[in-house]
RNA sequence: GCGGGCGUGGUGGAACGGUAGACACAAGCGACUUAAAAUCGCUCGGGCUUGGCCCAUGCGGGUUCGACUCCCGCCGCCCGCACCA
């Protein structure tokens, strides 16, 4: 064997990517082709690429390739999610600057990605935390402040008292600071921000277009805004403190008014803190609840609690008896009104409550054709709330309005005209209670960060003009590169010249705004940049109205809920300011969310009964063991890769051994994309070897002896076949489909005893059909059997439908719904000739034992079902 | 806690409501070789009374001529929960 016949990745790859390079062959351009823009969520750049970046951005680039060879003009892009709490982290804990160590980590990602061989480009590529990009950020900013999409109001967040610094809610652990240990407080702050809910509508309503979107992304995001409709009303409350006459709730189950015993509001709610101002027990009270931290999830784990404040809330008309008044720590204050009234017998979380605090349980509705009994306090619900499903035909015994039986919805509908327009038999009036409201449960994104690695908010504070807008030709308003991390918390804060300006209003001296932008506002229109990355305003309308919309979108489901909805938020503002055409409000036109990649961890237990991991190339895997001591060691089959588990794989090092091709072939076959992937040595060495077998192949094809023969008509039907379904499973996101049809061709090819020519003519489509996964190896095979140009430049193959289809078909002979034989029959055989067929089949014959079938299914072309 | 998803051989997975296990990995056997590697070929869900039969798609029910697929209820794991990106 000569050198020249080895399959040699480390020549062979640099030198297709430099031979693309030369021919420009990435570079997006407006012509008169169609368009398609292919993007892969931004990555952060944490510092090396990880196997979860290589399978995410191989299958935009076979998308990319593909669409390439179908004759589109393809964009497809990368760039840098840069801002952030990693980089300012690192500063602290080693002193460099979070730029030094931003820019460092993209230099060092950018060299790991290109011996990829993604189809990316790189032209136009940059960073959120370029001022090139960000100004351009704060040019929207202005514009959407300007719109009345942007707007200051308070916010509550997680405050160390000890570092005096705001902790992100990952940063808070167990209620505590992560550095301090302090007990987090909460604390209110003036913030910024985006208008996102008065959207709420739109972005809801607009799901149903979104229909090459995951169903389950949708659902999320539907649940996520949450409209809601429902009954507002007020309790008044005789002894309240002034300016606390009344309490305005607001429940989606107008209908278990009836069921009411307690009114409950949050502990942020403002009669809460007027009470907590008097008493001390109601403050002691809030801060215990406070301490719960900010986050949803914290509040809704926690035990119920309940501090009753001694008031009684009525209901006018004297329709309900009057309640106690609990400040209860599971109430939310920025949902509906921050206050309700419990129900606990048709509600988990009142009848908790209910339950521990001693209050009444009312029943008002009871399964269909349970026994009327009109018992108060049934012993069935006092064990458990009756939550039936709305659509649910139940029997009403406490009715607010409407007939006996009926659904939760139809009881809501009644309930909540009943609200707006109250009959009250004794004075023989008509009075308004309250009236029906839609709400919705997303909340406005407050944006601002008191961090210094962010876009920063280009405002000024004046004490005669107050909040100025910065002008647009002072942009953008760069970070100051002189900053220390020595001292907890915002360096801008305390920068000694930054911080203080002219009001550029008055002139008059006045403050910079301190604060910075979360960090998920730079990735809510990256992907609209990315159409005219360096032009001079936040985009291109020409560049936008050609590339827009992003025609397939990959990511990670993690992002399925808030980067998307923020993205489509912007997507909107930017129509409204003029930086997108219309059309373009929902930017991804089909969205698809890949798994994560994992791989087995290696553990045993320390002395002190801790797991302790182990590198899998510190074990025996066979013999699970350490292969240096010999301890036995427990496998985790499958789980995330992380580092603190040690089972990360090195992207570079697998490139290194077997080349980019066999990672990227790896990454996408054997598991579904929307799937985890799990990465096994294994499974890598078996790539490199088939991806050498296929090298061999077409070296011996090659290297055979030319005849005249053309033509072969079972390798043509297998290519036939091969093309269809390769792109059936690309077209579907079935790359792992793709990649076993090209498995079982490659098989075809190698079996095949077809003449030379026919199988250089198969040989030279499998190099097409695999170009899109392994593009070195493609265009060195197509290189060798005189493919034209650049492999990836040919026009996808397309398959002979007179190939695809079977003269005849074996039909599968069920019994009872169980196979028991098959039978070959012409593909148009007519049902009475199937019939007759089956019925002489010796099993049919035994099962029937001279009976008749009491059913004959037929279904043509598939399969054949005999009842007896 | 709430919302969403997933669950099929020893392993990754395939299967318009229609032959469960395509295609691979691992394992075993064989060929080639002085030998090994590489390569090629064969076997490979479990059980049994093995020319055949029975059981099998997390568990328990249901719909259907027929269910991995649809419906209901559990169990386990994963994602998100608004300041991680």
């Amino acid at each position: 064997m000569t050198p020249m016949d080895r399959y040699d990745t480390s020549q062979i790859e640099p030198k297709w990517q430099k031979a693309w390079d030369e021919a420009d062959l990435f570079r997006a351009v407006r012509d008169e082709r169609p368009k398609y823009y292919v993007l892969e969520m931004f990555p952060y750049p944490s510092g090396r690429i990880h196997i979860g970046h290589v399978r995410n951005y191989t299958m935009g680039d076979v998308i990319a390739r593909y669409r390439s060879s179908c004759g589109f003009s393809v964009l497809h892009p990368m760039g840098w999610d840069a801002f952030g709490m990693p980089a300012e982290n690192a500063a602290m804990a080693s002193g460099g600057h979070p730029k030094d160590w931003t820019y460092s980590n993209i230099d060092t990602m950018r060299g790991q990605m290109k011996p990829l061989g993604l189809s990316i480009d790189w032209s136009r590529e940059f960073a959120t935390c370029d001022p090139e990009y960000y100004g351009q950020q704060q040019a929207l900013f202005l514009d959407m402040l300007e719109a009345g999409l942007v707007y200051r109001k308070p916010a509550i967040v997680n405050w160390d008292p000890v570092d005096m610094t705001v902790l992100a809610n990952e940063q808070v652990i167990d209620g505590k600071g992560w550095r301090s240990g302090a007990e987090v407080e909460r604390r209110e702050l003036v913030q910024w921000a985006f208008a996102i809910s008065s959207m709420a509508e739109d972005l809801l309503d607009s799901l149903d277009r979104l229909e090459d979107w995951p169903e389950k992304v949708r659902l999320m995001q539907e649940n996520w805004i949450g409209r809601s409709r429902g009954a507002q009303f007020s309790f008044e409350v005789e002894t309240a403190p002034d300016g606390h006459g009344a309490i305005e709730v607001y429940t989606t189950r107008p209908d278990t008014i009836f069921g009411a015993s307690f009114v409950g509001i949050s502990p942020d709610h403002p009669l809460a803190k007027t009470l907590e101002a008097e008493d001390p027990d109601v403050a002691s009270f809030c801060s215990r609840c406070r301490k719960l931290g900010t986050t949803a999830e914290a509040v809704e784990k926690a035990e119920k609690l309940g501090f009753d404040t001694g008031l009684r809330a009525r209901l006018p008309g004297g329709f309900v008896e009057d309640l106690p008044v609990y400040i209860a720590n599971f109430i939310l204050m920025d949902y509906g009104t921050g206050a309700i009234f419990g129900c606990p017998a048709h509600d988990q979380r009142d009848h908790d409550f209910a339950v521990k605090y001693g209050l009444r349980i009312v029943e008002v509705m009871r399964p269909k054709g349970a026994d009327r009994d009109d018992g108060i306090e049934l012993p069935a619900i006092l064990e458990a709330p009756f939550v039936p499903p709305k659509d649910e035909l139940v029997e009403y015994i406490r009715p607010v309005a409407g007939p006996d039986q009926m659904t939760g919805q139809q009881a809501i509908d009644h309930a909540v005209s009943w609200f707006e327009t109250v009959h009250r038999k004794s004075d023989n009036v008509d009075r308004q209670l309250g009236v029906g409201v839609t709400k919705y449960r997303l909340r406005d994104w407050g944006l601002s960060r008191q961090r210094y690695w962010g876009c920063p908010i280009p405002v000024v504070h004046c004490d005669t003009c107050g909040v100025v807008p910065e002008k647009k030709e002072n942009l953008p308003i760069r970070l100051p590169d002189d900053v220390t991390f020595d001292v907890p918390g915002n360096p801008l804060d305390r920068h000694p010249t930054w911080r203080d300006v002219a009001c550029p209003n008055c002139g008059a001296p006045a403050k910079r705004e301190t604060d910075t932008m979360d960090t998920f506002v730079d990735s809510s229109w990256y992907f609209a940049r990315f159409t005219a990355p360096r032009a001079e305003t936040p985009t291109d309308l020409d560049d936008a109205a050609y590339w827009m919309n992003v025609d397939q979108y990959i990511g990670g489901i993690e992002h399925a809920i808030l980067h998307l909805l923020y993205s489509r938020f912007f997507a909107r503002a930017m129509v409204r300011t003029g930086h997108l055409p219309q059309g373009t409000e929902e930017p991804f036109d089909a969205l698809f969310t890949q798994g994560m990649v994992t791989h087995p961890a290696y553990v045993t237990k320390g002395d002190k009964g801790q797991p302790v991991y182990h590198l899998p190339e510190d074990v025996d895997v066979s013999a699970r063991k350490v292969a240096a001591t010999g301890e036995a060691v427990d496998v985790i089959p499958a789980i995330k890769m992380s580092k603190s588990k040690k089972n990360v794989v090195d992207p570079m090092d697998i490139i290194a051994r077997y080349g980019a091709d066999t990672a990227r072939w790896f990454v996408i076959s054997d598991s579904p994309p929307e799937r985890d992937f799990e990465w096994t040595p294994e499974g890598a060495e078996a790539v490199a070897k088939h991806l050498s077998r296929v090298h061999r192949l077409a070296t011996d094809i090659a290297r055979a002896d030319r005849d005249a023969n053309e033509h072969d008509a079972a390798l043509e039907k297998a290519t036939a076949r091969a093309v269809h379904e390769v792109t059936e499973g690309i077209e579907g996101f079935g790359f792992n489909k793709a990649v076993a049809k090209l498995y079982e061709f490659t098989n075809a090819i190698s079996k095949s005893d077809a003449g030379a020519e026919a199988r250089r003519a198969a040989m030279r489509t499998l190099a097409q059909l695999m170009a899109p996964m392994t593009p070195h190896l493609a265009e060195e095979v197509w290189q060798m059997l005189d493919g034209e140009g650049f492999v990836m430049r040919a026009p996808w193959p397309k398959a002979d439908p007179a190939l695809l289809v079977d003269d005849t078909v074996t039909l599968p002979i069920q019994i009872n719904g169980k196979k028991k034989a098959e039978i070959e029959v012409a593909k148009d055989a007519d049902k009475a000739t199937v019939e007759a067929l089956v019925l002489d089949q010796p099993a049919v014959v035994k099962a029937l034992d001279g009976g008749q079938p009491k059913k004959l299914i037929v279904v043509p072309g598939r399969i054949v079902n005999v009842v007896v």
